[in-house]
DNA sequence: GCCAACGTTGGC
DNA sequence: GCCAACGTTGGC
């Protein structure tokens, strides 16, 4: 069992909108970045821990908890040339770009960057690195057992 | 809107 | 294979 973060744009999909879909299951589609998509394809297992973390937004923050709900399998908005997410190089016979399903189990209360930077226990944490881009990021064990302590209060 | 960080592209 | 130029991310 392993645990990960990974950033939605809530303009794009939020926890409710997560929560919302059937299953409370989205496809994670549009990661376009080699690392993660290899944390998808090669790492990720059903059934791993999830933090979901609104990006790009006014209150950037961890906003719920969901899981690993699927295998890898290829993003279809990579073969879809009116979509965003577009990749010309990308073929059915070859696709470059996969996703999981992600289940959204709990919506929480927000916690915040500053809020998240004030923990010590999380100082190391990969989302909290200066510079760091990375839509898909592991989370330990210790920090994922922080995390859980501090939301539910 | 700015800008630091970092990934990708393409000429050589 | 190097690396400069360029593009993107994402918090502020």
């Amino acid at each position: 069992m392993q645990y990960w973060l990974m950033k939605s744009e809530p303009d794009e999909v939020s926890i409710d909108d997560a929560l919302a879909a059937h299953g409370s299951t989205v496809a994670w589609f549009g990661v376009r970045n080699y690392q993660a998509r290899n944390f998808m394809r090669d790492a990720m297992r059903v059934g791993d821990g999830v933090l979901f973390y609104h990006s790009s937004c006014d209150e950037p923050g961890i906003a719920g908890i969901a899981e690993v709900a699927s295998t890898p399998y290829p993003d279809d908005t990579q073969f879809d040339s009116k979509s965003a997410y577009y990749d010309p190089k990308a073929t059915r016979e070859n696709p470059r770009w996969v996703l999981v399903d992600v289940r959204a189990t709990q919506k929480t209360r927000l916690m915040t960057l500053p809020e998240l930077r004030s923990i010590p226990e999380l100082a190391d944490m990969q989302i909290l690195r200066k510079g760091n881009r990375l839509s898909i990021t592991p989370v330990t064990p210790a920090e994922w057992r922080c995390i859980m302590r501090h939301i539910n209060k």
